[in-house]
DNA sequence: GGAGAAATTAACCCGTTGGATAAATACTGT
DNA sequence: ACAGTATTTATCCAACGGGTTAATTTCTCC
């Protein structure tokens, strides 16, 4: 009985709760979709009863959105501290890329969290106010690297921002979150370091060479069949 | 009583009724996922009664896994009837990336049944043996392509044909695929006919202008910021 | 016209799952 | 130290969902 301070059965702590519960349903959500997904296999690995998930997020939905809204704002604020305005435009679209390649690599769950809201048609993400706001300034970012690069004459032509935007996150993306299928098809392991280095590689150099009209050393590496000799590695 | 030919119950028809289930499996899968589909629901679709499901395909697994290799086999067969073998290399890519784009728009359900499996990291494609087989002569087409058309000095350099086919399948793949959550967070509707178009011309001026290192008119379609007037439509 | 096989239906089984209820335990101010 | 509140646990349950069993209807072939 009387230990000055007797060992709690357990300790109190909502904020780190809440984080260790929204955390928890990222690898959930991300590994089994939101169908998938089972509430049990999340309260236990928060280290925690199923009941505090509705007690401090929410039920199964508002703790999807939860964790979604989570992922916007961490990519979006990575972002950010890009400043690619202090770059040359070329330079600043590389930097786009690579950045983007690797947070993609680095954050899978994010991946896997797109696809399973854009299966839902975004029916979750619409709900929320948050979002729709943190993406303009992004925007108007490329929109500023592009038009510089127009003027400076890097590159041949105003493309839309979004449309570039776009094209680059969906090099970065298809290729990744569909890996699994791509290897099982194409027979070939994509994950493994030098195929995603050749990935990176042919992705700047496909954007650059079509931004800037020319050839860009790394797009290069092309493989040549194994009954060839290496094809010519032209102007 | 006695009319010559009783109005039956319900008619036979094995195949009919396969081919039901399976069509209806293909939408309930995509519009749900794997684990989000219902397998009376998808009775329901197909006409039928739960069990027949199991009679005439196997259990859910087996179902998906029949639903996949089925959304596989129809694009590669509609894709050797291509023919890029007598376009002359440009227009080759080109009609293979317009035939691409046309067949994901066509085809929404191929895109989420991929996304779905992707979600599980490929585990039931894996299990399949008559996929893997039929993607090497499709690359084999690209390659030659690709061949003719630096030995003909209309491409800059010689690419390799997964690469290109996994950026042309991933730049339309991602805008159509993850368009409900881009159409979100941008704020404009990606869908509409004009959206549509402007990507299509996009994509094509990208992967070209990469290849052949010559700006291509299509892609200067660029969306001026609203404050300003038109910018400079460069070389 | 009947026997056996094939196709289809109806009803049930039972583990799972999201969510709810109520009690127990820790914290806070007074 | 005590009342009131915030946080956490322990159970429970009704609905659901995949899969199975067994009976029913149609077809085929002799």
């Amino acid at each position: 009985m009387a230990k000055a301070k007797r060992t709690l059965k357990w300790q109190r702590d909502p904020e780190g709760m809440r984080l260790r519960i929204l955390e928890a349903a990222k690898q959930e959500f991300s590994a089994h979709g939101l169908a998938g997904a089972r509430v049990d296999r999340i309260a236990a690995k928060a280290g925690a009863n199923k009941r505090m998930l509705y007690y401090h997020v929410g039920n199964k939905d508002e703790l999807y959105l939860a964790v979604l809204e989570g992922a916007y704002d961490k990519i979006r604020s990575e972002e950010r501290g890009l400043d690619l305005e202090h770059l040359d435009p070329p330079e600043a679209i590389r930097r786009l890329i690579e950045f983007t390649w690797n947070y993609f690599l680095r954050n899978p769950e994010f991946l896997s969290l797109l696809q399973t809201e854009n299966l839902a048609r975004a029916k979750h993400l619409k709900k929320s106010t948050k979002v729709k706001s943190m993406h303009s300034p992004f925007v108007e970012m490329i929109r500023t690297v592009v038009r510089r690069g127009v003027d400076s004459g890097d590159f041949q032509v105003a493309v839309d921002p979004v449309q570039l935007y776009i094209s680059i996150a969906g090099l970065c993306f298809f290729y990744l979150s569909n890996s699994a299928t791509l290897s099982v098809i194409f027979g070939r392991d994509l994950l493994d370091k030098k195929a995603k280095d050749e990935r990176l590689a042919h992705m700047v150099g496909l954007v650059l060479a079509a931004l800037t009209g020319q050839s860009v050393a790394l797009f290069e590496i092309a493989k040549a069949p194994k009954s060839r000799s290496v094809v010519a590695q032209t102007v």
